[in-house]
DNA sequence: GTTAGCACTCAATTCTTGTGAGTGCTAATA
DNA sequence: TATTAGCACTCACAAGAATTGAGTGCTAAC
């Protein structure tokens, strides 16, 4: 699939051009603003090789051509790179985290706020997730009746809740007991190694105990290993600004991607290419909801353990430069900003 | 403002025909519907009387008319009556909650999604709160460096996460101490009477221990009396499909509003009217972007303190009626159930 | 290989016309 | 006096016709 540098500069031309308007490009128009000193005539063979080649469509016989999805592909491959972004704006968003530097919660929603501004367009982010190895320490607060609320801490101190009813009625004492035979076994030994084999060496347990125990650890396990993170979602009404979405239908998909927080996270942490600002153009993505839309992912790290990921969901006729700029910086300041608040 | 029976009666057609089908009503078809065996000139005759009366409008002349918010003022004043759901639906209902038994968290989502699916509207529900006076106990737990997390329960068993920073590490047994010298105080008194001066009192607390409480305090108080509780919604695209929200614009206001839970609490706790089922139609919505809107909300309570409270928001052509029925309905469920499982 | 010229296409816009559901008014009726 | 039939009038909406304009492909000349 070699393009000559001329038909790559059109192509280019007419992408950036049409992620601008949202109008079909024509030939006229195009080398005006295409400075190869090339007619209209000459652009229109391209064009009609481009075509063939599947990275341009008409819309109807007689329009101009917009870019195909394979088109976008080839655009983030092979053409945009990922810039710096201007000094003031960088600034901007520097010192924009500083002022949230307290709270991991408030970093994660301040974070989404940026996302969605300087993009224009919808913005989501996964909270800090617990990791398979990582369950540091567990506390066990007795609620009412026979339910508690499990509080387990990982080695980043990140704290996950998790409320259940258990068979008998709890006292603080006993929670305290719970909590440290948990906590014994999390010391030399990793979460998931976890059954209820590791009861039989606990000689000073009583039956009520041991059972109450062999209870909680299935909570504790699925709160862990399988339950969502967190997620959070602003600029969703950003889209409806764009042309694409003047349709009732799009709109509803979109919200209801938004909307279905499991789904989303799937999408956000599923990045196969390895890369660190992750790209999938319509049809990429496996959501059959998505299929009009593109989405830009990237993730966030603490001492070289994900821990979670964000992303800029928009139509695919979106500003991809821009997004993978914005989330490349974005990404550095999250990074940076996270080891503050939690490293030791 | 006095109707006489029959222009009583011609209201109501003409309020529940448009509620139905989003059509200005004509006195031709309205004669047919209405068994009052009056000619369409008779009906036209009145008609316009209740035009003059503020009650209806025409989009514009010879068409049909519709109905002013007035009218349904009126209609939900005095015309409507909350049914009994049908024997089919309320079995349906308690059933649905009784799968839903464990968890608090996923009886409001049920809730939720219950009341969008009944009503055809968009659903929001408030998670329990927590109240000036019923803080039972508390839980200090170290997270990582400086860092700890205040586990706050209820005397409903209700528990709420405060994340905080302090000016020192906390290792356990220093945790420990902190929540026990908080319980103790929380044991005799109630939460909004803490302050800093009950520290003189406790004799065996270092300088660094005491420091630490004081920093703590505020932000206990701050959490439990300002934070505004979870949110929780359903059912936003369900709105899309009335042809009142084709319009871009219409849905961007709903959506905002959905999104902003700070404001969306406030519209849910604020019934003055001291009624079970409290409905404000378009223009008597304080906020803004609630004027084209109805919405109809209910509390939730247990033991007679209010924990939460929910509610549905549709076109201020809403099916009055069925929502009032509706929300009715599950309040009393909602009651039963919480009560069950949480109460001693 | 490039370009000017030309006939052609087709969505979008504007204008026209017809249709129908609705009205208000007046005069006849019970 | 309240009701109704009759009639002329209004106006949104739909369907069709005419116009416009940005764009194309093709051919022949440069």
């Amino acid at each position: 699939m070699e393009l000559s540098e001329r038909k790559k500069k059109i192509l280019e031309v007419i992408i950036r051009d049409y992620i601008n308007s949202a109008e079909p490009v024509g030939s006229r128009t195009l080398s005006k603003r295409c400075n190869l000193g090339i007619s209209p005539a000459t652009i229109r063979n391209e064009m009609a090789d481009l075509e063939e080649l599947g990275f341009l469509v008409q819309p109807h016989t007689s329009s101009g051509r917009i870019p195909t999805q394979q088109a976008y592909r080839f655009y983030v491959d092979e053409i945009m790179e990922i810039r710096k972004l201007e000094k003031m704006i960088r600034t901007d968003i520097h010192r924009g985290f500083l002022d949230y530097n307290n709270e991991l919660g408030t970093t994660i929603s301040h974070t989404a706020q940026v996302l969605s501004k300087l993009t224009n367009y919808t913005s989501v982010i996964l909270a800090p997730r617990i990791t398979n190895y990582n369950c540091k320490h567990v506390q066990i607060i007795p609620l009412i009746k026979n339910r508690v609320l499990m509080v387990a801490v990982t080695h980043e101190g990140i704290a996950k809740n998790v409320e259940m009813s258990l068979s008998s009625e709890v006292s603080e004492v006993m929670a305290l007991k719970l909590s440290n035979v948990i906590n014994g076994f999390l010391k030399n030994s990793f979460l998931k190694d976890m059954n209820s084999g590791f009861l039989d060496q606990i000689q000073e347990l009583s039956q009520e105990e041991s059972n109450l125990v062999r209870e909680i650890i299935p909570h504790l396990k699925k709160a862990l290993f399988e339950d969502a993170s967190e997620i959070h979602s602003t600029g969703l009404t950003n889209l409806f600004n764009y042309p694409e979405f003047s349709d009732v239908e799009k709109i509803k998909q979109v919200v209801n991607i938004v909307q279905e927080k499991q789904v989303l996270s799937e999408i956000l942490t599923g990045n196969e290419s390895g890369k660190v600002v992750h790209i999938r153009i319509g049809n990429e993505n496996d959501n059959e909801n998505l299929k009009d839309f593109s989405i830009i992912t990237s993730t966030y790290e603490l001492d070289g353990e994900m821990m979670g990921a964000f992303g800029v969901i928009g139509p695919t006729r979106m500003n991809y430069d821009n997004v993978s700029s914005v989330l490349n910086y974005i990404r550095n300041e999250l990074n940076l900003h996270i080891s503050n608040l939690l490293m030791k």
